[in-house]
RNA sequence: GCGCCCGUAGCUCAGUUGGAUAGAGCAACGGAUUUCUAAUCCGUAGGUCGCACGUUCGAGUCGUGCCGGGCGUGCCA
């Protein structure tokens, strides 16, 4: 099923043309901004007319009269300069819904695009041997939640995270851990990182304190580089060690990312000189002040000089610049990728229009690979200022977790004492996190946003409780349903008429055509919070039915529309909370 | 200095290539519960969209200048 507002555009657009003899049309159909002026109405008018030098309400006359909407609308009416406004028909609505309930793919209706792409997204990248914290949240959901949309909508994603595994600071782990706990090397999966902050820091301590280990340290980053057996086996083994503290972090967040995902700076280590005799074969890059450097037109740095893309530095070694230009070389060459997408914060922008500008000027991506940089803000303490502990530490991502699930746990407590324990913990878990996850995506998420327990998990609002509410009230409705001998599956399962008579009944209905139409638009533009606004709009209209539509207690003739409004909304909520951002529903709360 | 981003109701934020009277939530005030979870719903009030010019039929959205804040700007990532 094609989303409504995309088949009106292009009825609209095609009677433009047809009124005006003109090929390039923009119908601009857009949602109504005001219930008055019908569901959706055309902006695309008044340009034209303007184009053409002729009245626009002339021009719309001309075009209503070559527009056929009639299976869908009411008579369109022009308003205004020259807007056309276009109101759904209840069998329109009616015989919609009934295409979304006869889905058999679970896809409520949803198409697939036509041409998949093939889609790398890159987010999460952790640092090795660190635990995660605040700083990695925004990238780990936001990048799921895209990865998830455009998955759903039929691309062929591959989600790359780029873990930090490689580095100088390596050397001094590796030789801590060797100094240490010199069984590692006999039998790594005997020793165990139990602390790897601690681990870190002690490693750090004894750098610090004591210069033979810094030699120690130095030789093992050699070894690190030569493949030396010993080394990658104590090195192997530390990575291993962090992960299993970063994956349950991520199934914590129903976050999709898993061992197979990785492509971390080790992945790249061998390829990054080459990296550089590839440019400096091309002559594209250059020394300058003993560094390797590709001076990309368009950028100037403090004195108004070129701005340097600096791949190798003085001392030989490498950076981020030339591990990121090798990762991108791998994506389009080796993954095939159409389309890139790095999901990271927005400081890092102008180093990703440096890396884009390269990667084209080497014409490793061609016209026909789009390169984005999908950026958000900070997340901010209620000081305004980046959020960290009282200590200015980062706030590790599993305390912030355990937190949320905590507090959620108290709300049970208070409004549910009488659900059994382990319902309680459930709904914690799927309360606390799915409110983490929630706020973050109902941002836009290049803001900088005000991180707030009590916000997040407020039940009133926009935020995950609130969505996760109206689905277990609908649950609730199904169960009572059951209790009275209504088999819900049966009566909604042959049904082929529907009785759309309150006003409460058909916002909803027109809400719940609209599914697709938010997913198309937030999948295209990296942006979760259309969707949130889509669900939360959906869970109020919701709301707004269920205190003046009773259901179960409804005529006969009233019932069935009834009943496939609520499983609608349910599976709708259920598909964009769950399928698409990763939010857990409960059926009780 | 230069570049990028931000400035919308008391607070936290939306605002889909420029579209009609700028929207939510919180907080405030008033109402709704013998009925499917009131963790809800209905209503009232609240804004010179930082300021000033400009572009246009139309500007929160585009341009220029200014004010205020954040970030970035050659060997960290």
């Amino acid at each position: 099923m094609q989303p409504v507002i995309d088949i009106l555009d292009s009825r609209v657009a095609a009677a433009m043309k047809a009124a005006t003899d003109q090929t390039d049309c923009a119908a601009l159909v857009k949602p109504s901004a005001n219930p008055k002026f019908g569901d959706y109405q055309a902006n695309g008018i008044m340009a034209l007319a303007k184009n053409l030098k002729i009245n626009p309400r002339e021009l719309a006359e001309k075009v209503v009269k070559k527009l056929n909407v009639d299976d869908i609308c009411e008579i369109p009416e022009i308003a205004g300069p020259g807007f056309i406004n276009l109101r759904l028909k209840k069998e329109f609505i009616a015989k919609s819904m009934l295409e979304i309930n006869a889905d058999a793919d679970n896809r409520l209706a949803v198409d697939q695009v036509k041409k998949p792409q093939n889609v790398v997204v890159d987010f999460s990248g952790p640092n090795i041997a660190k635990q995660m914290h605040v700083g990695h949240l925004r990238s780990t959901i936001i990048g799921d939640a895209i990865a998830r949309m455009l998955d759903f909508l039929g691309h062929d994603v591959v989600r790359q995270n780029h873990i930090g595994d490689w580095g100088t600071q390596f050397g001094m782990l590796i030789a801590y851990l060797k100094q240490e706990n010199p069984e590692v090397i006999k039998n790594p999966d005997s020793v165990h990182i139990g602390d790897l902050e601690q681990f870190y820091k002690d490693a750090k301590q004894k750098s610090d304190d004591d210069a033979d280990f810094n030699d120690e340290s130095r030789k093992q980053v050699v070894n690190l580089h030569n493949h030396h057996k010993e080394t990658i086996m104590v090195w192997q083994h530390i990575v291993d060690e962090s992960r299993k503290h970063y994956q349950p972090i991520y199934d914590r967040l129903s976050v999709d990312l898993h061992k197979e995902n990785e492509r971390g700076e080790s992945f790249y280590a061998d390829r990054l000189a080459d990296v550089v005799k590839a440019l400096q074969k091309q002559n594209l890059a250059e020394e300058s002040d003993g560094a390797i450097c590709v001076f990309s037109e368009g950028f100037k740095n403090k004195e108004g000089q070129p701005l340097p893309f600096i791949i190798q530095k003085t001392d030989g070694a490498f950076l981020y610049a030339t591990t990121d230009l090798a990762a991108i070389h791998y994506r389009i060459n080796e993954l095939k990728a159409k389309r890139i997408i790095y999901v990271t914060d927005a400081r890092q922008k102008l180093h990703f229009q440096m890396l884009f500008a390269v990667t084209k000027a080497a014409g490793w991506a061609g016209d026909d690979v789009k390169l984005e940089h999908v950026t958000f803000g900070t997340v901010l303490g209620e000081d305004g200022k980046p959020l960290k502990t009282r200590s200015g530490e980062n706030v590790k991502l599993k305390e912030l977790l355990d937190e949320a699930v905590s507090r959620a746990r108290g709300v049970v407590e208070a409004k549910n004492p009488e659900l059994s324990e382990k319902e309680k913990e459930n709904i914690a878990n799927t309360v606390g996190i799915g409110a983490i996850k929630y706020a973050d995506y109902s941002n836009n998420r290049e803001s900088d946003y005000v991180f707030s327990f009590d916000k997040m998990l407020a039940m009133e609002g926009n935020t995950a409780p609130y969505m996760q509410y109206a689905f277990a009230r609908i649950k609730s409705i199904e169960r009572k349903a059951a209790d009275k001998g209504v088999d819900i599956e049966k009566d909604l399962k042959g049904l082929k008429k529907l009785n759309l008579t309150d006003d409460a009944e058909l916002d909803l209905g027109k809400h719940i055509l609209r599914y697709a139409e938010a997913i198309e638009i937030a999948a295209a533009e990296c942006r979760p919070n259309y969707l949130t606004t889509y669900l939360y709009e959906l869970s109020q209209k919701f709301s707004t039915f269920y205190t003046s539509c009773p259901v179960l207690v409804a005529e006969n003739e009233q019932r069935p529309t009834r009943l496939l409004l609520c499983k609608l909304t349910e599976k709708t909520i259920q598909h964009g909370l769950t399928k698409l951002l990763g939010i857990e529903v409960v059926e009780k709360m």
